[in-house]
DNA sequence: TCGACTTGGATTTTT
DNA sequence: TCCAAGTCGA
């Protein structure tokens, strides 16, 4: 080993040590009263290792939640329990979460517990509780209190003018990769000043760092943050103003952690400052997390932290989670013997006294069609069996996978939804009108004037732009301030002026409007009279409609806040808007998605090398990639309560090219005994009609007994442990593209969308006739070619041929 | 300013 | 293959 993972105390971080912080005006008794007495209402029901978690308040504690342990239960139970005896206020208590959906759902469970005393709590994301402190003490890192949180598509843009001003060629070095770069360095917590040389390397051109450096500058003169940004400053605040520091070590007398080994190292290092500094037997730190279901090491998580707590909390209680109340014992069979195999894990042992269950079943296909053909008719028949939609779950690795399953959902009329789609608040309209409004909020936000000035048009051109800019430059001013003396003198030819004007008197009226009246009235005026509600009435797009509807979605979710300023929080930080689903529905979503979620019905598919595990996850991060990618398994499997299937397909078309694969080297290591193949069933279950002897040439073990099963050089092929899958035959040989498989199966004939499954049971009433225009949701217009029940046949104007039912189109 | 065309890239993604 | 972003001409 030539260094120590886990040692980055070299960060150099001035920890004030010092005499232990005074606790002024502390309205609750002695601190670190010892253990908690009398009884409490709150720990009933809960298993030992639990109680012990609940009820070990005082000092640091880690809590080692395997998959489906109630964890959630420990830290809301926790919470109340703080508050029961009264330990501590809720306004002392800092509750620290990943997900706004995870911070909701906490304060919900504790309010439940507690009732209202969760409202004084610190309880949000890391980034929204850095915002609430940053805002205090904004002026110490340069900004003022009412800065602008940048969303990514902002910082590309920003970063894009920084790379244009130094010359560095976007085609060679990305934006998107550059700015990757720069927030891994801000997720570690490195200001431009901190990076070492050999961290930037060549990147950009050896130039790397004065990009980093000139972005933090143009951030800074638009008095914005990017995400990293909340947590970085916070970071300079703490350690550069040890009064600050103190006020908070004092305040926040107890701390807890959700999901701790996804925190970065800048994350690390806030929580560190606030808890280690406290007096010893006062650090009453609690993290709550799995180092097996680490999976976010690709955006700077570090499992890291959670490997070396006790190291930093010397005397830390570490309590396991290990009694699983999800899942079948063949289920978290198959998820232990997959994830033993990882090197460096602390070590856990789920189990349960459940007795019940069937095996995870693997099973084969021909290609990518097949298994969402395979797997569409499994939810057909569990949907016969009266089984709930919402109780499935098809989790892929990647996004590119859920559309096989879409079509064929869309075509047996089976609801569904993608979860983690386009979020309501990235969408373009969406963005734009918020842009109005933050220029309104802050008119040195140069990033919303420049995309609203000209949108929709008026006759603001590149050239007039081009002006604005110099102007700006030049008089060290931000965009709407030049843009208006701009217009008062004679540089620019009088139409630009005249429409230049227009515009600023526009936004000057509505922040006029907007001291008096509320942020909805305000929305409202603005998309009216800068003509953008107009602009998309009169669009032929065929998304236009979808966008006036989310406008107005828009405008009924402001609503609900009492300000602009709490609003424009709100869309920086929770971007996400609840889309009310009508019904059950199977739900599609990739397995970083699903992290956290359970269902009665798991299918996994695509376990094929190079998908999963993904090549590039091993190309890049070698072993630790591939380990990351098993946990990912490990997550997959573990969501299953009740049926979990594994399935992998012999051939898949990625970027078009058909691509003969090997299944998973994650099948292999399944344990034997807890799995269960079904290759047969895989290859023609449930795929009637007459293509059954066209396909069985193609069959499975035909296939199978061409090539090696346990293939690559990951030797795990010979292993007790391993399943006797298939024999191996002489080795294989289906690697080039467009191979035999590409042939054969353009062969078959088969298209996605061509056969229905099933044609009974459906007699839904509609009145579509064949020549009507219609409009569906993911294929936008087009024309009914066939009807066939309440399968339409349509040829859509871009999509081409689909057939879909009925329900999912309307009148276009 | 908008549509037609070319080109390149195509894990995972919260905040 | 398929999609988005960028380029170019009218």
């Amino acid at each position: 080993m030539t260094s120590d993972p886990f040692d980055y105390d070299d960060i150099d971080l001035p920890l004030p040590s010092g005499p232990a912080p005074a606790y002024p005006g502390n309205p609750v008794g002695g601190a670190g009263a010892g253990a908690v007495s009398g009884p409490s209402p709150f720990v009933d029901g809960l298993n030992d290792a639990q109680r012990e978690a609940v009820e070990a308040i005082d000092g640091p504690v880690l809590v080692l939640a395997g998959a489906g342990t109630g964890k959630t239960r420990v830290l809301t139970t926790r919470l109340a329990q703080i508050l029961h005896h009264n330990k501590a206020r809720p306004y002392q208590i800092l509750c620290v979460t990943f997900t706004n959906k995870a911070a909701k759902e906490m304060r919900e469970r504790v309010s439940r517990l507690v009732g209202p005393a969760t409202e004084g709590m610190w309880l949000g994301t890391f980034h929204a509780l850095a915002t609430r402190i940053l805002r205090k003490h904004a002026e110490l890192v340069g900004l003022k209190s009412n800065f602008t949180i940048l969303d990514t598509d902002d910082q590309i843009r920003l970063l894009k003018q920084v790379m244009e001003v130094e010359h560095i060629d976007d085609k060679r070095w990305p934006a998107r990769m550059l700015i990757h770069v720069i927030q891994r360095w801000k997720d570690k917590g490195l200001t431009p000043d901190r990076v070492g040389a050999e961290d930037a390397g060549e990147i950009a051109n050896g130039r790397a760092v004065a990009l980093y450096r000139q972005y933090q500058d143009r951030l800074k003169q638009l008095n914005a943050c990017d995400f990293g940004d909340l947590l970085l400053h916070c970071l300079t605040v703490l350690t550069q103003h040890e009064d600050v520091l103190k006020g908070y070590r004092s305040l926040f007398r107890y701390i807890l952690v959700d999901e701790y080994q996804d925190t970065n190292i800048s994350q690390y290092l806030w929580l560190r400052l606030l808890a280690q500094g406290r007096p010893e037997g006062e650090q009453n730190i609690c993290c709550v997390g799995d180092d097996d279901q680490s999976i976010y090491g690709w955006r700077g998580a570090e499992v890291g932290n959670i490997l070396r707590f006790e190291k930093d909390f010397p005397g830390a209680k570490v309590v396991r989670l290990e009694r699983n109340y999800r899942s079948t014992p063949h289920i978290l069979g198959a998820a232990s013997g997959l994830i033993e195999r990882n090197q460096g894990r602390l070590g856990k042992t789920l189990w349960t006294d459940r007795n019940d269950g069937e095996k995870v079943r693997v099973r084969g296909v021909w290609d990518g069609d097949e298994e969402a053909r395979m797997i569409a008719s499994d939810v057909e028949a569990l949907q016969m069996k009266k089984q709930p939609l919402d109780e499935i779950a098809i989790l892929v690795r990647a996004g590119f996978q859920t559309r096989e399953f879409e079509e064929r959902f869309i075509t047996l009329g089976i609801p569904y939804r993608v979860v983690g789609g386009p979020r309501f608040y990235e969408r373009e309209e969406v963005r734009d009108a918020i842009a109005y409004l933050r220029l309104i909020h802050q008119p040195a936000d140069d990033l919303a004037f420049e995309r609203i000035i000209n949108k929709p048009a008026r006759g603001i051109g590149a050239t007039t732009m081009q002006a604005v800019h110099t102007a700006a430059r030049m008089e060290r001013q931000p965009l709407s301030i030049a843009a208006r003396r701009l217009a008062e003198t004679d540089e620019l030819k009088p139409a630009a002026r005249g429409k230049l004007n227009a515009a600023l008197d526009m936004v000057d009226r509505w922040r006029d409007l907007a001291a008096g009246s509320d942020q909805v009235e305000l929305m409202e005026t603005v998309l009216e009279e800068s003509g953008y509600t107009d602009f998309w009435k009169m669009s032929k797009k065929p998304e236009a409609p979808g966008k006036l509807e989310n406008l107005k979605e828009l405008l009924t979710g402001m609503g609900e806040f009492d300000s602009l300023e709490g609003f424009l929080e709100h869309v920086s930080l929770v971007m996400d808007a609840e889309t009310a689903g009508s019904g059950p529905m199977v739900s599609i979503m990739t397995l970083h998605a699903a992290k956290g979620l359970e269902f009665d019905t798991v299918f996994l598919p695509g376990w094929e090398e190079g998908l999963f595990p993904h090549q590039r996850a091993m190309d890049e991060s070698g072993m630790a990639g591939l380990e990351e990618e098993r946990r990912l398994a490990y997550v997959g499997i573990t969501r299953a309560r009740i049926t979990c299937e594994i399935s992998f397909a012999a051939n898949r078309r990625i970027h078009g090219n058909w691509q003969a694969a090997l299944p998973s080297r994650f099948i292999d290591e399944l344990p034997k005994e807890h799995v269960e193949i079904d290759a047969d069933r895989g290859l023609y279950g449930g795929i009637g009609g007459g293509q059954a002897e066209d396909r069985a040439a193609f069959s499975f073990q035909g296939y199978g007994s061409n090539r090696n099963f346990s293939g690559g050089s990951y030797g795990g092929g010979s292993d007790k442990n391993t399943i006797d899958m298939v024999q191996t035959g002489s080795g294989g040989s289906y690697t080039s593209k467009g191979g035999p498989g590409f042939q054969r199966l353009k062969q078959r004939g088969l298209s996605a969308t061509r056969t229905p499954f099933r044609e009974a049971d459906r007699n839904e009433s509609h009145d579509f006739g064949a020549g009507e225009r219609v409009f569906h949701q993911k294929f936008g217009p087009g024309t009914i070619t066939e009807i066939n029940g309440d399968r339409l046949t349509i040829e859509f104007d871009k999509a081409g041929e689909k057939t879909v039912v009925a329900s999912f189109v309307e009148r276009g």
